[in-house]
DNA sequence: GGGCTGTTCTACAACGTTGCACAGTAGCCG
DNA sequence: CGGCTACTGTGCAACGTTGTAGAACAGCCC
């Protein structure tokens, strides 16, 4: 049915092998058999058969990205900016979405697509440190986020900690005392939770401002809903704040929301910033305070390392942990005008070993 | 290296045939040697291998999804429900981003890509009714949107002229006047903004409203900057007008945020509604009105379609073209508490033959 | 008991490509 | 002019799977 190389071949009066040749951009043809060639696959419409290459080749020049869902704005840009960086390499991205659920996430390490791809960019949500186990994989991977540390795999992070006591010592600059933080997540010890919540308290110290356990909220999931929650059981409880910083966007949207509902001025009465930067924080009403992680870098970065390790033949390089520099925009409801009021310098260093574990 | 189903079959003690059998799901196995294969798969870490599966069935269980951009919410939330739909199928989605552009457009349709995957869902925003041509494809195809009308495909689209039309009776119904639309695309024949415009215009007839050309404003494209630059200028302009009808909600959303800056009460001064009820809108400050215009639907046809589409060996079945419900969401930017206000009926009819073409 | 149907398993030959090895030819150096 | 290197092109044998065809055997009906 299909155009085969066989049939180009012919047409061009050469063999398969000198077909297989033009098309792989081997050197050593005459520029008149090359045009040959190329004429017949033009005018038969010749493509390659991908499945055939790679059965032959062992590759497949498709990547996998896993993330909880598209739908989480930071993820849709996340997985834009993969794509974006994997396509400028020559490489095809599937996306996998996990829901974070601990199944469909294990599923992703080893489940029945697995094996469709050269490698796998994995951004765990449900999974965590005492799963450090199944991240040792025999094909390549890079982690994504925050809550896997010490895996046998390269990982591109944030800045969490610097940047959380970044945004909070912002807040502070402004004369804000009283500072809320909400989308704690109590009790948990690893994760982006974890992480800002401990870069919050730091900041607070910095800033000279004492810690009261009424001003954390938790809120689980990240949601908009949440977030509008969180707020909402703060503002009802009478908590006295002048100041909220959301671990990330999706709550800070929602607490907006929240505060708007009760008529709690942003940023006259209520100083806020989130945690992302995903284009929603540009445009919200009033335009939202937010860190940048540093998403374009850290989608390259993921793509580099990982098209590095698919590439490498001998002894296996030493795993590395990136982290790409974070900054703080200022917009509106920090009372500013969009321009970046700080930078996290991040770096890259080796990953610790794992602890050896059953 | 890797684990091939002859070592398996050695493993059992039976042909390689019985252990692809096994794995295929073929009845006619004793039960006995069914569980020695799949003993030996267990143990021995067994995987298919897809591309020779896909060489051989020459089917590759991938189907592509090409969008503009995933950074756009509603393009994220479509790719989230077909990857969602296809998974729950049995397949697997490649995600192509076109930017928009006709040249990327073009080549989803033809370039190196195309066969990768047994078929394409295609949301085009570049290409349009001068390109019908380019839709004459080979493989399983399935349109989505505006664009294009009349390609010998199938097609899955909203009810545009008939929600936009009652989105506009929305507003008329609350009292309103003097309604603005912004993201109007003067010139343009075909595509979302003709008929949304077109509803538009049937709203106002039907409230015995008259049309002033003071109220239809450009926005190209459609982005929030846009959306709020558009009523920025009808601001300025002195425009007098007290009701917003925004072609799709990233427009409303920066409309939002312009309205919001130049201190107009939304909904008291003027009321807003969007189209696409996307996430954001729900959450945004107030939470905004819009068309919902049955988005999970549209993706389970389309992968549906498509689905039969590969599937189908003989006699190619007629082109359908479905249109699902869609439904008006009274929000708070038209005064209301979330409640669907309205429901626009679709439904299943033959694509019109297109007209012959060079 | 001959022929039929149903069950269980296997051998063989592809699917379309590329890695490897090698056959030529030509040019160049000493 | 012998031998070396640089080109240019080809044949063969995989890569790992599944479709086709059929062997072998059992049970059943007439």
């Amino acid at each position: 049915m299909a155009v085969t190389m066989h049939d180009v071949a012919q047409r061009a009066g050469v063999s398969i092998k000198t077909v297989s040749n033009v098309v792989n951009g081997y050197p050593y043809i005459r520029a008149a058999t090359k045009e040959r060639v190329e004429a017949a696959i033009e005018e038969l419409g010749y493509r390659v058969n991908m499945s055939a290459r790679n059965l032959r080749t062992r590759r497949t020049g498709l990547i996998t990205l896993a993330v909880p869902e598209l739908s989480l704005p930071y993820f849709a840009e996340l997985a834009d900016a993969v794509i974006s960086a994997a396509d400028a390499a020559g490489w095809t991205v599937l996306i996998e979405q996990t829901s974070a659920s601990r199944e469909r996430e294990t599923e992703v390490l080893s489940g029945r697509r697995r094996h469709l791809t050269d490698g796998l960019i994995f951004s765990p949500l449900a999974l965590g440190p005492d799963d450090l186990g199944l991240f040792s994989v025999d094909f390549p991977l890079v982690i994504l986020g925050e809550r896997v540390f010490g895996a046998p795999a390269d990982h591109v992070t944030m800045n969490n900690v610097a940047a959380a006591k970044a945004a909070t010592l912002h807040l502070a600059s402004l004369g804000r005392r009283r500072i809320a933080v909400i989308g704690a997540h109590e009790g948990e010890r690893a994760g982006s939770a974890a992480l800002r919540t401990e870069g919050y308290r730091e900041g607070l110290a910095e800033a000279g401002l004492s810690y009261d356990p009424a001003l954390v909220r938790e809120a689980v999931p990240w949601h908009r809903s949440t977030g509008a929650e969180a707020v909402g059981r703060m503002l009802d409880d009478g908590v006295d704040f002048d100041a909220v910083f959301a671990l990330n966007d999706a709550l800070a949207l929602g607490a907006l929301h929240a505060l708007h509902a009760h008529r709690v001025d942003v940023p006259g009465q209520v100083a806020l910033i989130g945690f992302d930067d995903v284009d929603d924080a540009r445009f919200a009403v009033p335009a939202l305070s937010s860190v940048d992680p540093g998403r374009d870098q850290i989608a390259q970065t993921a793509v580099d390392l990982l098209v590095e390790r698919i590439g490498a033949s001998g002894d296996p390089a030493p795993f590395r942990r990136v982290v790409p520099d974070s900054r703080i925009v200022g917009r509106e409801s920090t009372g500013e005008d969009g321009s970046v009021v700080g930078v996290q310098h991040g770096g890259t260093e080796p990953v610790a070993a794992a602890p050896a574990r059953a």
